[in-house]
DNA sequence: ATTGGTGCAAAGGATTTGCAGTCTA
DNA sequence: TAGACTGCAAATCCTTTGCACCAAT
């Protein structure tokens, strides 16, 4: 984040941001719109402490807390999906389509894997009395040639 | 747990825990092998806190600090498994064969989904200098006509 | 003796919550 | 003005860590 750019390059439009926000049913307050012109800029994956940063760049606009109800908000509607790769964070992530995601246990990058050419087949039937909500794929990487671990060989 | 079972029926055997552990490089202290015991015994996916105090039942035997640390040693050493679903805690899974998983994402019960079954084709190669440690496949359930969430309406 | 393991309590980190002040329809 | 939202700080919850004691080689 070294070069300034224009409100309008880096993110969403605010009239957009607000007609998202609407047509998910979630009230428009100055700080969603803030958050969600963010998040909405590109597809992205990001923790609720980058968000909290990206959003307070230039000065203190959304508190912690609401940084934190918002995204929790924002999941429940639809308007982003939680991905639960790492028991530590949550990472939303703006890209609504349905995916799946690459992710690095060391680096803790996260990739999308488009479904477009993903063939996910031969599913049992979900128990009785449940149906499917999500079906999620993570391919975890490791880098090659990891560096030696603290475990001994037998 | 209301009824007893013999120690033999309820758990793997000692003998049989000790060498286990063994064959995966673990030195088979005493905590270990009550802890191993139990994961052992069957096919399951259990917390932290339900380890802790199905080891503890009858009396103290193994510390909150040696679970954890027992349990986050036998997933790096391949022991179990660790299934990340939930980002409020770790469920250790007992069955190491490749299979994927159910999880409710009301209740937080987990089954297995065995692999035989599933066809997932059509990934990705890994992004370059990166190689696949796991693939994870949730199917994320939810119950038949969910109870109104508390969120509002515009 | 040395090394590793355990237990206790304290620390840590992400997320949630209580509550008073603020905004908006 | 009422109902909703926000911000701050305190509280929670799961997990990790520091460190002294214990165990096994």
């Amino acid at each position: 984040m070294s070069h300034m750019l224009a409100e309008t390059e880096r993110r969403t439009s605010k009239i957009r941001a607000v007609d998202v926000l609407r047509q998910y049913a979630i009230a428009p307050t100055q700080q969603r719109v803030e958050i969600a012109q963010l998040l909405l800029s590109k597809p992205q994956h990001v923790t609720a402490e980058q968000v909290m940063a990206m959003v307070n760049v230039d000065r203190p606009r959304v508190s912690k807390a609401t940084v934190y109800n918002t995204l929790g908000l924002f999941a429940r509607k639809g308007l982003v999906k939680e991905v639960i790769v790492d028991p530590t964070k949550i990472f939303y992530d703006s890209n609504i389509d349905s995916h799946y995601h690459f992710y690095c246990i060391t680096t803790g990058q996260l990739w999308d894997v488009g479904a477009e050419t993903v063939q996910l087949r031969g599913l049992p039937p979900p128990p009785e009395g449940a149906v499917v909500d999500s079906v999620d794929v993570i391919i975890r990487l490791r880098p090659i040639a990891p560096p030696p671990e603290t475990d001994e060989v037998v």
